[in-house]
Order: structure tokens, then sequence, then C-alpha cells
DNA sequence: GTAAATAGTTGCATTTGGCAAGTATTATTT
DNA sequence: AAATAATACTTGCCAAATGCAACTATTTAC
């Protein structure tokens, strides 16, 4: 949580705000040829989806009024759509249950939506509807108290190896004003692992962070003995999520695992926030030299840790 | 557009309406120690970022009925925000404009909605904020019935070289079976363009559609007299959009202004979408050969043209 | 020139939904 | 154990929100 919000994305925020209601307004129109209301449609949703709904719970969360709540129920109960039977715990409140002819209700409604958003989702092109549901669940996690789903380490999958290329290229340039040689060079490093690499030796690991890779990790042979990491990056978005340790323990198991006597990696001064993983996993600066690369004046580091 | 949808996505796509409704539904309780009712406060923000604001248009950009919005802005006159005065063009409509006072009302609504939406985006991790609005504005793009950015041919940005080597990977993946052996051999090419081309000679352009990236297309040279093309794709989402056409032909125009007499490239029999483009382009199949690659029996074929 | 369509207004009615007082019950305090 | 407070709902009351249809003035289409 920080204080400060940039205005721009206040800004975007309102604006996906205002196009939202006015997508959810065509769509509650859409009901409109149906009997219910879109408060009655949510409350029947509810009713259908509890196990035990009791109506302070479905007014608590769909923000309804009490009075209002009551009387919905009163005339779905009227109506024979649900049964109310008082509760033996407590004799305040009533035990609330669709009937067959409240399922039946509720399914048509179901139907219904579903035929609306079927025809809705069908202007989206195919290849672009998992890219939107995807969005939505971002948002549904940004926005709602759903835990994040813990990142994960996998090994890379067609296209990923393009990916690290990509995040580098895109990444360095604008962190740092490296230019397309970096970016030239990750190719041909990466390019180079997926073309050729000894799997029992040498691997690589993509970190994911909420189904989006989310950083990188290369551990290739520089010896029988000396294993070298390359490629360590971690995306601006996913920052703050240890990723970069998580990536780096893994590497480093697996390279003792390996048999290797010592880890070595070469890395630019500026990084700091590597630098300060790397210490951390108690690696030392056995080396530094000055070089101009990448269009940029340079002080290149070696690190290595003994295993 | 294609016709069947998904049973998951719907319910995806549902659950984050449920969701949605909800979250504005909060937003609008704050809304609630303003004068303006939420509906008001939409007309309000139309008639501040209309130039010329008309009630029909405002009624048709809202989903709201004429009478109702009639009365709107007749409070709205009433109170002083809004002038009304008569169309020249059309004695039926009134040009609609907010008055000093009509401004400052709305100012200070903005002003309350862009402190509770701060407040709301405070309680989402910053890092995650960036991540926040590209969700929400991937949605807009896909919902969005916004007339899609004429698609552009653009020079490769940091990113972009990784971006062909990712697509390519996954794409020849997932439709035609072909192993990681070919993300790696077009990471080699590609980063070979990037590491070193004759930019008066050689070029690479990225086509880009609705903002992301949709196509790429290389051409090098192959001698003094003859240049090659490399690595079109053009990606599932973006088909259908001639963006192929497009690339050649841009790629074909330059060979042609650079003075090369041929243009030549290597193509997989399998690749019909890309042999039609090669074909209508002028190109002529002057070679074809059985080969193994990618874990695929494919058919090699070298395509010409003379310029 | 006439018919049809459009922009907006107005009257009428319904629906939506908030608020407060009221009832029965349960929980908490002394 | 009695008194008090809180909870779960109900009900009456009311105002705001909003849909619909009829109506006027004007423009467009045939």
């Amino acid at each position: 949580m920080s204080k400060s919000v940039a205005a721009d994305q206040i800004a975007a925020v309102r604006e996906f705000n205002r196009f939202y209601t006015r997508h959810l307004g065509v769509l509650a129109q859409h009901l409109m040829d149906s009997p219910y209301s879109l408060t009655e449609a949510r409350v029947l949703f509810e009713l259908a989806h509890r196990e035990t709904p009791l109506a302070k719970e479905i007014g608590a969360s769909l923000g309804l009024d009490a009075g209002y709540l009551s009387r919905i129920v009163q005339s779905f109960a009227d109506s024979g759509l649900v049964k109310r039977t008082p509760s033996p715990s407590d004799r305040r409140q009533h035990l609330l249950a669709l009937t067959a002819k409240g399922r039946a209700a509720y399914a048509d409604l179901e139907r219904r939506s579903e035929r609306d958003m079927g025809t809705m989702l069908a202007s989206v092109q195919e290849a672009e509807r998992p890219r939107l549901t995807a969005a939505m669940a971002t948002i549904e996690r940004l926005l709602g108290d759903h835990p994040a789903a813990p990142p994960i380490l996998r090994s890379p999958r067609p296209g990923d190896i393009g990916w690290v290329v990509q995040s580098h290229g895109a990444i360095y340039a604008a962190e740092y004003g490296f230019d397309a040689s970096f970016e030239a060079l990750v190719a041909e490093i990466a390019g180079a692992f997926l073309a050729k690499h000894d799997p029992g030796r040498e691997r690589c690991w993509i970190a994911e962070h909420d189904g989006m890779q989310a950083g990188s990790l290369f551990l290739v042979r520089d010896s029988d003995q000396v294993a070298k990491l390359r490629l360590l990056l971690v995306t601006p978005q996913a920052r703050g999520h240890r990723l970069g340790d998580k990536l780096l323990n893994e590497a480093v198991g697996f390279a003792r695992q390996c048999g290797y006597r010592k880890v070595t990696l070469w890395t630019q001064s500026i990084l700091i926030a590597a630098r300060r993983l790397y210490q951390s996993a108690g690696f030392e600066l056995v080396g530094s030299e000055p070089h101009r690369s990448f269009g940029q004046n340079l002080i290149g580091e070696t690190w290595e840790l003994r295993l």
C-alpha cells in the first residue's frame, strides 16, 4: 500500500469504470425481456448459489438495503420461487430455499444470460478471448480480496525464449538506456541455449506470476566444475514478490545437485537490485572492470559462489 | 468472429460482470454525499467532455431515455449549470454548454471522484497498479467498438526482435507442432540481424495492429543483386486484415528502391496462407525439396521475384 | 407537397430503493 | 436474573429514478 497514486492511473481506472458502466448497462437492457429486474436477478443468483442462503448474507454481499431485500424475497415467496422456513438456531432469521419453480426460473435466467454473453463474446476474436478472461481475472484479483496465485517456476515453453529476449530488450532499454546490441546479445545467448544445451547440467527457469511470464534465469556449464548464471530478470510488474530469490535458490540448488563446485556470473554495477540478490544468496564479488557496451559506460562485475 | 464460445469463457465473463457490478455499486455509494445521482454525474461528465454537446448524443452514448434526459438537462438549466441555445442548423435541437457554475460543479465532482479512486487504488500494491490499468485497457480494447486503429508498419523498437522470436516460437509450435529448434533458429536469425545489418539495404518491419505487435518481415542482403525475405509472420489475432500483403508490398518496394534485381525466400509447403501471399505478390516457385527440420517432415520451397 | 422520421418536452405511472419505526429474538452487561 | 444492547427482519412511508406514450416543432425522404 502506498499513499500517492499517479494521476494517470486514477484517470485510467475512472475511464474504465465509465466504460464498464456503459457496458453493463447494455447487458442490463437485455435482461429486460425477462420478468426480473437486475437486482432481482442478482438476488436470485445468490439464492441459487448458496448452500443455506440467509437474507442478511445476501444483503451484505450485494449491498442491498434490508427493507428492500425483504420485499424482494417476499415477492419471490408470493410467486412461489422460494420457501421460507424459520431457522431453528435463530428464530429471527428464515432459511431461504429455492423451490423447484424457483430453480427453473433461475435456470431460465441463466440460459438467457449465457446466450447473451455468448453473442457478445462472439464479437471478440477467438484468439483474443483468453486474453479477455485473463484480464478480467487480473482485475478481480487486484480489486477483490483474492489471494494472488503463488508465483511458480517452470521450464520454458514455446515462445518463452523469445519472451526472454523481448523482456530483456525492452526493460533494459527503458530502465538503463541499453541499445539494440544488448537485445541482440540476449538473442544469441538464449537462442544458443535453446539450440543446444545439456538438460542434465544446464537449465532455464521461467518465473510465472498471475499466469504471465514474470522472470527468467539460465544456468549453463562453464566448465565441469563451474556453472554460470545468465539472464536473471524479474519484470517490473512482478517485483516485490521475491521472485529473484526464488529463481536464484532454485538455480543454485540445481547447480549443487549437478555436482558443480562453483557458480559464477557476470553482471553490471548499476543493476543494484540484482547485486543485492547475489549478495544475499552468498555470492562474492571477485572482480570488476569498466567497459563500454550496449551504448553505455558500465562497470562489469564477476561474482562467485562456492558450493 | 466465430460462432461457438467456450462455456468456461462465458462463465468467466459473467463472473466478472457480477464482480464489477458489485464494485461499481460500492463506488456509487461514495458518490452519495454529492448532490448528484450517478446518472446526473454521468451526464455532467458528458457535458464537460464534448465540444458541442447535444442531448441526443449524450442520450445515445449513455443509453438514457430521452424524456428522462430532458428532465435532467432541464434541472441543470434551472440550477444554472448549463445554458441552452437553439441550434442554428437544426432548430429542433439545443446546443448545450456548461456555464462557469456548471464547470465548477463538474470540477468538484471530478475532484471527489479522483480522491475516492485514489484511496481505492491505494489498497492495490503500487507495483501491481500498472498491471491493473493494463488489464482494464485490454478489456476496453476487446469489448469496445473502437474503430480498430488502422494497422501500421514500423521499424522495430526495443523488445520487438524478442517478440519476433517469441511469436514465431509460440505460433509455429501451436499450429504446426514445430519443436524448440525452430525458435532457436529464429532467435539466431533475428539476433544476427539486430547485431549487424546494413540499414541502407536491409530492414525489418513490425506490423502493429491495435497497438500490439501483429506481424513481422525481414529483408536482408543475399548478394548485391539479390535480397532475401525472412520471418514473415502475422499473428492469429491479426489475420484477415491484409497485414501480410502490406508487409510484403513494403518489403518489395524497399528492395526495388535499393536496386536489388531479385527477391528470394525460403518457405514451407504447409504454410499455405504465406504461399498464397507470395503468389499474389508475383513470386514464383523455383524449387522445392523435402527435409526434416523442427521435428517435422517438411517440404521446403524457394520462391523468387524478379524486380 | 406529403409522409415519415427526428429532437425534444411533458404528463403519467411504475419501479426502485432509502429511511425510520416496529417486532421478535438473541447476546451482553451488570 | 434483569436490564440493556444488538441483530434479523418487516412494514409503512416517501422520494427519487426512470420508462412509456402522447405531443410539438422541425427536418428529411419520397
